[in-house]
RNA sequence: GUCGCCAUGGUCAAGUGGUCAAGACGUAGCCCUCUCACGGCUGAGUCCGGGGUUCGACUCCCCGUGGCGAUACCA
């Protein structure tokens, strides 16, 4: 066979070589250490925590080093694409502080690797297709979609490996003039690696590759034996061809990828090698699972977990940063405990390594994320948390927008509230949860959700508040204040203390708690709330008396 | 079906042949306390099963089992 006649039928015009693009991408000048990472969606325009997660890894990982994180559009397959998916990706992550150096940006591509959208790779793709046709590394297939399915038929009768390999792949044996003859009439073909492993040997003497794996260590899997396809008829490369033509000649150093590609590793590995490229770090990430429907783990699914998509977590309020603070902990078992360690210090700090990343898939839990979130939001000062809900509103919930019109201050000593001192409260969790903390402050949302407590009877509520509002001074101190409450409670009959109460539960209606609720309830429409003083102090004397006036 | 990855409490996990098997979240109780939250203390709860190897296995090997994934001209 003339393979170099064979490649020019088939890519007459393609005239650039490889020794062109070796020249046209040159290994990157990066600093000792630095690593290339890259982050290859196909634009479905769905992003979800895993997603996040992924983008991450690459992240910490080129920007510890001092090297580059890009962003390359995987969109070989046209079918998928889903408008502005490519702008949803670059906010969404930008959302969470994810910023790319270079790639497919929001008004075209930056950086000299590119282009960064597979699509308008094409030329690239096919010159090695040409290449790998003239060294008899490759060769067209004609097989029909119909040839195939009778194919694996056969192979799953006699219980053989499926795919297109050794005797199977008929169209190797196409003689140049059969070709010819296919090309002229106008049949489909695609362009199939022609393995060179060894498939007809018995399976436990299949030869191994051996792959080190900085996640995982050394992976050892049969080598590859399928004629798989590189080229598809549209010209469009195949995953596996894309991500080695691109990795190497984007100069990717570390491939961060989802554990689901583990079992085409032995494909791309007989790739590189054929090409003559040099094999990239490989890192495979387990997968985020969740518990599905039948008590089971299973994979984070776009369809089926729509709480699971970024969105969600913007929707809600989650804040960034309490979002990059789990999904570290997550991502490396030894992050916790350096944050306990270093409470103050910024999570950039944090040196990131694969090596320990946990390499069974990881059950998101709310939970967790909550208790982060308080850790989190306790430390960031009120005028920014203020500011961060404003956006948040601005984009979620317009309606309580005009809360915020000059109210800054107001709502800033609200977030305060208790939040000084050795042991702050951790009330704030994320932003739709905020808004509800603070919704009494507010009299468009106040309003009375609790009962008064089960002990004390409707005359003794009014007569706590009148009390109450009677000797009202707005200018107590606190224990001045707490003192008349004590002195009310007394009177009617009430512990002055919790302890008083439980020694003798006899002697007593209640204690001081049950008489502080009620007054709680007047005030803030709950039975459960920070300080009443404090709330007081902040919500104003006019407004604190004519809520307790209300109940009376 | 075949192939691959994975397997420590409810969850995240430390652990690499000898440990009373860390820690965090959650959970139960107690303390602090006017409620809640915070904080503190205490408790319950784990090495998937079976074979080996070894003086000794959570740790190494094999076989099961289970979960996940791959088996496409999807990524």
């Amino acid at each position: 066979m003339n393979y170099e006649k064979l490649a020019e039928l088939l890519f007459a015009n393609i005239t650039k070589t490889p020794a062109d693009y070796e020249k046209e991408f040159p290994k990157r000048n990066l600093p000792d250490g630095a690593k290339v990472t890259r982050l290859g969606p196909s634009p479905t325009g769905f992003i979800h925590l895993g997603n996040l997660y992924g983008a991450f890894v690459d992240e910490r990982l080129a920007h510890q080093s001092g090297g580059t994180f890009f962003l390359r559009i995987e969109d070989t397959d046209d079918k998928r694409f889903v408008e502005g998916a490519v702008e949803t990706i670059i906010t969404s992550l930008k959302f969470f502080d994810i910023n790319f150096d270079e790639g497919a940006g929001m008004d075209g591509d930056t950086g000299s690797y590119g282009p960064y959208h597979q699509s308008r790779r094409a030329e690239i793709y096919q010159c090695f297709a040409k290449e790998m046709i003239k060294k008899g590394q490759a060769y067209p297939c004609f097989l029909t979609e119909e040839e195939i399915a009778e194919i694996r038929a056969k192979q799953e009768a006699n219980k053989e490996n499926p795919g297109i390999y050794g005797k199977w792949a008929k169209s190797r044996e196409l003689t140049i003039e059969q070709i010819e003859e296919n090309l002229k009439s106008g049949k489909p073909y695609v362009i199939r690696l022609k393995s060179q492993g060894d498939w007809a040997c018995e399976p436990d003497k299949a030869k191994t590759i051996s792959v080190e794996d900085a996640i995982r260590g050394t992976l050892t899997m049969p080598e590859n034996t399928a004629d798989v396809v590189i080229l598809k008829a549209n010209g469009i490369p195949t995953y596996h061809f894309a991500h080695v033509i691109d990795d190497h000649f984007m100069r990717t150093t570390h491939v961060v990828r989802g554990e689901e590609w583990l079992p085409s590793l032995p494909i791309h590995v007989e790739l590189f090698n054929a090409l003559g490229f040099e094999l990239p770090i490989y890192c495979h990430t387990a997968q985020l699972m969740k518990i599905g429907e039948d008590g089971n783990k299973r994979k984070l699914s776009k369809r089926k977990d729509p709480e699971l998509s970024l969105d969600y977590y913007r929707n809600e309020g989650y804040h960034p940063a309490a979002v990059r603070e789990y999904l570290l902990t997550i991502l490396n078992s030894n992050f916790e405990e350096w944050r306990i360690a270093n409470p103050d210090a910024p999570i950039d700090e944090f040196e990131f390594t694969a090596e320990k990343m946990s390499n069974s898939g990881a059950l998101f839990d709310l939970n967790k994320l909550n208790d982060i979130c308080k850790d989190v939001l306790v430390k960031i000062p009120a005028g920014e948390l203020c500011e961060f809900m404003k956006k948040w509103a601005k984009e979620f919930k317009p309606e309580i927008l005009h809360l915020f019109e000059g109210n800054e201050a107001y709502i800033e000593k609200i977030f305060d509230l208790g939040r000084t001192g050795d042991k702050p409260r951790k009330d704030l969790i994320y932003a739709k949860q905020m808004f509800e903390f603070i919704s009494y402050f507010f009299d468009d949302y106040f309003k009375i959700e609790d009962e008064y407590p089960q002990n004390v009877s409707q005359e003794d509520a009014k007569a706590v508040l009148s009390a109450y509002l009677e000797t009202y001074n707005h200018q107590d101190d606190q224990s001045e204040w707490f003192g008349k409450i004590r002195e009310i409670a007394t009177n009617l009959g009430y512990a002055a203390k919790p302890k008083d109460y439980k020694k003798n539960p006899d002697m007593y209606k209640g204690h001081v708690g049950d008489v502080s609720t009620v007054i709680r309830i007047a005030v803030m429409g709950r039975s459960q709330s920070p300080d009443i003083w404090e709330i007081q102090q902040i919500l104003g004397e006019e407004r604190t008396r004519q809520r307790i006036a209300k109940m009376l």
